[in-house]
DNA sequence: GCCAACGTTGGC
DNA sequence: GCCAACGTTGGC
């Protein structure tokens, strides 16, 4: 089966897709939102891609690519008491948060700002632009693809 | 820093 | 199981 797109979000003072490309793959942790965390579990598959999306920055937008590269894990980060990301009612027998890991894949040479992937029709239907709050999301091939454009173009 | 959108919690 | 109150996300 071929592969399926995904969007990530990312504040980039957290975690951003420059610190990806250093780090060559990482954990996804912190996501809390059950759709969120369903997607990441049920879904997500080795080898699918994902654009990488910088959000609570300026311009917010689309900053590059990454891949899945292992399969969903119960999140370390909700069952280490001293972490900022710890929640109370997981634990390690019935893990509540999951993560994917993802590997750096390209860094656009500019970010495709939100309000840009706005103005583009054949973006409309993104999911993006509808479940603002949503953190891990499907992507259609049509706009991945489409998206992809934009960002190789330079600024 | 504000605040709209919206997901989660908890009383009933 | 409803829904009001609350808390968080994230654009602006």
């Amino acid at each position: 089966m071929a592969e399926r797109y995904w969007l990530m979000k990312s504040e980039p003072h957290v975690y951003s897709i420059q610190d990806l490309e250093r780090d060559g793959s990482a954990p996804w942790t912190g996501v809390r939102n059950y759709e969120a965390r369903n997607t990441m579990r049920d879904e997500m598959r080795k080898g699918d891609l994902v654009l990488f999306y910088h959000s609570s920055t300026t311009p917010p937008g689309v900053a590059g690519i990454a891949r899945v590269s292992r399969e969903a894990y119960p999140d370390f980060t909700a069952l280490d008491e001293s972490h900022s990301y710890f929640d109370p009612k997981s634990n390690p027998e019935a893990p509540r948060w999951y993560m994917v890991d993802v590997e750096f894949v390209e860094r656009f040479p500019r970010v495709v700002p939100l309000s840009e992937l706005r103005e583009v029709p054949e973006l409309q239907g993104m999911v993006l632009l509808k479940r603002m709050r949503l953190s891990v999301q499907p992507v259609t091939t049509e706009e991945f693809q489409v998206v992809v454009e934009l960002g190789r173009k330079e600024a």
